[in-house]
DNA sequence: CGCCATTATTGACGTTTCGTCATTTTCAGC
DNA sequence: GCTGAAAATGACGAAACGTCAATAATGGCG
């Protein structure tokens, strides 16, 4: 007996279910909140149900984060393949980012949760591979973006410093700033108002460092960001406002 | 009937023990492993004991995470205070970092889990306001360099930029990257072999891309951060090189 | 249709951890 | 030794985990 397309789809449709209910607990409750119970409750199905879906709550976030990785890594390919220099597709990539933790931050959160890497060890493993190549993809599209700008000689890595090592101070710096506004941290007692202008402003200072040109100075980067927020990332733009 | 000296000292003890055995457990087994129990059973008391110390798992690592805050803030300050011109100084912060990170790791993956909002508010609002407090001193000294910078007229903000948001920037790089390579990511593969170099090459990046003198072609920070380490960092250098 | 074989679903069960709190133990001071 | 405050204990109920034997659903076939 096999597996008729309407059952195969009643089982993929509620895959899909699962990780919606789970996305907004966690998003709204956190993640002790967030059980394997409370969403078979919720979708109204048993709990084996949902087991034979996912192993755990880590799974399921490493499923959600994957998603997120997987969307984050297509938005970055539009923002590479975006026409002009390879300094402006990099200020497009970096704006992408904002974008994507602003119009999916249940993505992003369990992101950042399966950073602890006991969290993320008890995910199947298949899915953690899937997570770690999706995650190389996206360093590889900034790393191309960099190469793209040495082989035009808009820029000069320093002696011994290869093009990932670049794209891993650029992927660090959003990262580890987006990272730092998730969470509570009252930024703005600190004095940086706007966090968002601010990463913008780093990311450029960065480039500035290598002498990518054109400049920060020479050129209007912020308008091409929201020129092509507008054409690339429509759908995004709106999410991130509704938010 | 008071507490007496030795009783006092008894409890006092008792709670270093428990943080003790908590970093450990918490380091080598990870977040699930650690219980209020276990620790109970390690240390030969009983869990309601335990309990009279911390309301729950994240109330401890909080207090780690917090102690490692502490540590991290005073040694920006000596790195602050370290006898050259501000981005000397900055340099040898930075260096701080990476021994911090290295020689406390326990503390370092404390503070990383607590990123995560639902969980830090499980622990004693107390903790999490001594906790802030650690975090904004840290930035403030960060910001109290660029300040110098600037007024020594070593380099010059972006129009609209406050010090603090410079701050903001160096701070992302820094505690992104080591986020990240805290995590399984395998740098290396990526093509990053030695990430901690990576880091401060990048580091000197973004401050040669304000401007700020002298520039990294013009000074060797290598060298600065190697001797400020030793004579500074005794201690850290030991620990981290042990682990 | 009715039966079979296979696959999907269920929820009760044993286990673990949580956090509390009534009870017991300890101990300084008299 | 007695006493009362402080400290320590561990039994307890609640909650979540993950498993698995039993049950239900379903497609193929005579």
């Amino acid at each position: 007996m096999n597996r008729s397309p309407k059952k195969q789809n009643e089982i993929e449709e509620r895959e899909t279910t699962i990780l919606d209910v789970a996305a907004r607990v966690f998003l709204s409750d956190g993640y002790h909140s967030l059980n394997m119970e409370n969403i078979a409750d919720e979708i109204g199905c048993s709990k084996g149900t949902v087991y034979g879906h996912f192993r755990n709550k880590e799974d399921i976030l490493m499923e959600l984060a994957s998603r997120g990785v997987e969307k984050r890594a297509e938005m970055f390919s539009q923002a590479a393949a975006f026409a002009g220099r390879p300094r402006e597709r990099m200020a497009v990539l970096w704006m992408s980012i904002e974008l994507y933790v602003r119009a999916y931050p249940e993505y992003f959160a369990s992101e950042l949760i399966l950073r602890t890497e006991t969290l993320r060890e008890k995910a199947a493993p298949e899915r953690q591979e899937f997570m770690r190549g999706c995650e190389n993809r996206c360093i590889q599209i900034v790393a191309g973006i960099v190469r793209d700008g040495v082989a035009l000689r808009d820029l000069h890595l320093p002696d011994g410093m290869s093009d990932e090592e670049l794209a891993f101070g650029v992927w660090s710096l959003t990262y580890g700033a987006h990272g730092l506004l998730q969470t509570g941290t009252p930024m703005k007692s600190m004095g940086v108002k706007n966090p968002f202008q601010s990463i913008l402003y780093n990311a450029n200072i960065m480039l500035d460092g290598v002498g990518w040109k054109p400049l920060s100075t020479e050129l209007d980067y912020q308008s091409i960001q929201k020129q092509a927020a507008k054409t690339l990332f429509e759908d995004e733009v709106k999410l991130a406002d509704r938010r």
